[in-house]
This record gives C-alpha cells, sequence and structure tokens, in this order.
DNA sequence: ATGAATATGTTGGTTATTGAACAACGAGAT
DNA sequence: ATCTCGTTGTTCAATAACCAACATATTCAT
C-alpha cells in the first residue's frame, strides 16, 4: 500500500538531486554540469550521489524516464470521444499536460532538454497521428521516415516557442494548430 | 570557519521540523499540536524527533529564541544617529525586521504565538524607550511597573493589528505612532 | 465509567548519508 | 613541458535517521 517504494532518506535524497539538476539545467545543458556542483546546490554528499546515480546523464536520464511515465499515465487515464479524431483529442492532452507542469517541461523540453526526450515525447502522440493515415492510404517506406522527422521536429519545435512565449495560446489552439499542420503536410503525399 | 555547526541531516531534520510546527502554527495553537502531527508534516521519523527535542514546545521555544537572536543581532548592526531619539531608531529597525520576515513574524507575533515571546521581543526595545524617560525624571517603581505593562502589551496590540492588516502602513509611521504613544503616555506619570 | 482509538515515549537492530581522505585525471596558465 | 587547481571516482569508519514494536498515557464518544 505503500506510495513510495523507499526508504525516506533515500527518497529525499533523490529529490533533491533531481530539483538540484533541474534547476540547473535551466542556465545551461548537462554536459557544462559537474556533479560537485548538482551535490552543492541540493546540499547532499557527493558520496550520496553516486550511490544513487552514475553521472549528470544517468540522473537527467531517470527524470526523462519519470516524465514520460507520467505523461502515459496521464494520456491512458482518458476515454476517447469517439466524435472527435483520435489524434487531436490525444494531442489536446499532451498539450495539458505541459502546460500543467509548466515550469520543469520548460526546461526539459526547452534548449537544454535531451532531443532524443523530445523526440520521444513528440512520437507518443504522432505516432498515432501518423499512424491513422498510413493505414489509410499506402505510403512508401522511405518518403514515410521523411515524414516521421519533418512532423517530429516541427512539433517540437512549435512546443518551444509556445514554452517561451509564456503559453500565451490556449492549450486547445496549440492542439489544432499541430494536427493542422501534420494532416496538411502528409496530404501531400498520400 | 564552517557556518553551520552540525551534521547535514542534522540540519535539515532541524530545519523541516521547525517549518513543520510554524506552518501548523497558522492554524491552531502549540497544546493543540501534537508531535506525530508535526512529524507527518516534516516527513520526518517520530524517533527523530525525540533524538533533537523534548516535546512541541520546547521546539517552539527554540524557534524563538533563534528569532530573538536574529533581531538582537539585526539592531546590533547598526550605529545611531545621534541627531535622532535612539528608542525611535530603534524601534524603526524593530519593525522593519518584522516587514522582512513576513511570513515567520506574523505567525510567531500573531494568535497563536507565544504571549511571553512577544512580550521580550517588545522588551528589547521598549526597555530602552523606558529607561530613557525614567533616568530623567524619578517615577514611583510601583507605578513603573503598570507602565511598563502598559505599554508592552498595547505595542504587541498594535503590532498583531498591524501585520493582520497586511502590512499596509509604512515601517517608519508605525515606528512614530507606538513611539509617541508611548512617550505620549509616560508623560502623563513622570 | 468503560472501552476503543489515537498519541506518547522509549527501545534495538538496520540502513543511508556523512565527512574526510586518496589517487587519478584534465584544463588552463606560464 | 611543468605546475597549478578543480573535478572525479572510490573507500571506510562514524553516526543520524530509519522502522517496527512495545508498554503507557490521553482523548473522546457512548
Amino acid at each position: 500500500m505503500k506510495n513510495e517504494k523507499t526508504d525516506r532518506r533515500a527518497r529525499y535524497t533523490r529529490m533533491v538531486l533531481k530539483e538540484s539538476l533541474i534547476g540547473l539545467l535551466k542556465e545551461k545543458r548537462v554536459s557544462n554540469i559537474s556533479i560537485k556542483e548538482i551535490c552543492e546546490r541540493a546540499d547532499i554528499n557527493r558520496s550520496t550521489f553516486y550511490s544513487h546515480y552514475q553521472d549528470q546523464y544517468d540522473l537527467m536520464h531517470q527524470i526523462e524516464q519519470e516524465v514520460l511515465g507520467e505523461i502515459r499515465e496521464y494520456l491512458n487515464s482518458y476515454s476517447f470521444d469517439a466524435n472527435e479524431s483520435e489524434s487531436l483529442q490525444l494531442m489536446n492532452r499532451i498539450f495539458e499536460y505541459i502546460a500543467g507542469n509548466g515550469e520543469l517541461c520548460k526546461t526539459l523540453l526547452g534548449e537544454n532538454g535531451n532531443i532524443d526526450f523530445q523526440k520521444e515525447v513528440m512520437m507518443i502522440v504522432q505516432s498515432q497521428c501518423i499512424k491513422e493515415w498510413t493505414e489509410r492510404r499506402s505510403v512508401d517506406p522511405d518518403t514515410a521516415e521523411y515524414l516521421y522527422t519533418f512532423i517530429i521536429n516541427g512539433s517540437i519545435g512549435i512546443i518551444q516557442r509556445w514554452l517561451k512565449s509564456g503559453l500565451e495560446i490556449p492549450v486547445c489552439n496549440m492542439a489544432e494548430m499541430v494536427i493542422k499542420l501534420t494532416n496538411q503536410g502528409l496530404s501531400a503525399f498520400v
């Protein structure tokens, strides 16, 4: 029944180390962040760091995996409305999630974030979107590769722009915009 | 050279326990706060609590002593301007301090605070004020006792009112007001 | 007044974190 | 090329915090 698995102390240690890295990521990219720095900011002994993580990248990766897990959970807790496009609904939820986790997402999806993680996030929803299309009409697999790349990178870019602007545009408009761009783009090839 | 004396862990534990109690004091008075409650809020094991403090009152007392220490330090780091009344300057500094430590002071000086602590705070400055008067003119010691009581309680009341209002009135006006009331009051007896 | 539930101190064995030390490495300056 | 100086992994004994369990106390409804 215990919500948290581990010892209180370990939980606390991991929490502050994560917060510390996230804070530092607002200023610079992981590669320029030292382990010493992370520990000082978290007020945790350096040797303790090593008993939890290999290095900065490992810590960052674990943060990313948690966020991905939360996003997936968030999407799964949702029953689709049959009247609307599944892709659009998914996209809406993604934007909702990002908006509701502002600071963290702003960092992980921002310029100091890991591009592979960012792609993975967009993949969660765009893969559904692309599937809807390619199932209906036949697409040359080589071409599809390029379409993926374009759509995923475009989506990431637009989200980063949105986060920078301070989430001025409402969630539903963002979702609609991306879906439109995706569908329009795909329609030229199928 | 170490600013902090103890182990990081002990420092952290004490810090969160203090924060926890301060938070709870916003809702109710110490006597209605259980140790279990404090520990749960702080996410600290109950047995750890006992290795630092006797009980809620002990913890609260230590917080109060720290604040008193900080106030004294704050006042000592100040060189007086010979042109102005020393009492008024002191009073100004007290209000400055309170304004700069809003949340904590609002709690400790508020309705759930310890009246003895509150009196001690006002004593720090009013004793100077009263000394200035009684040195100059002779006062019946019995009467003086009542004058103290009146002035100290009046000062506390006015500060609580000020904190409740959200510090609307500027610091210097508050200080002047209390000093005026004090001096006017005393002038009737000496 | 009685009983059930909840808070209190206290204990002993276990585990996580600490601090300090070490050799090894890399970057930058002279 | 040599000399700093700071970061890196790693170790280890000391200790703070953990948890679970226990036997009292308190509280509170009926």
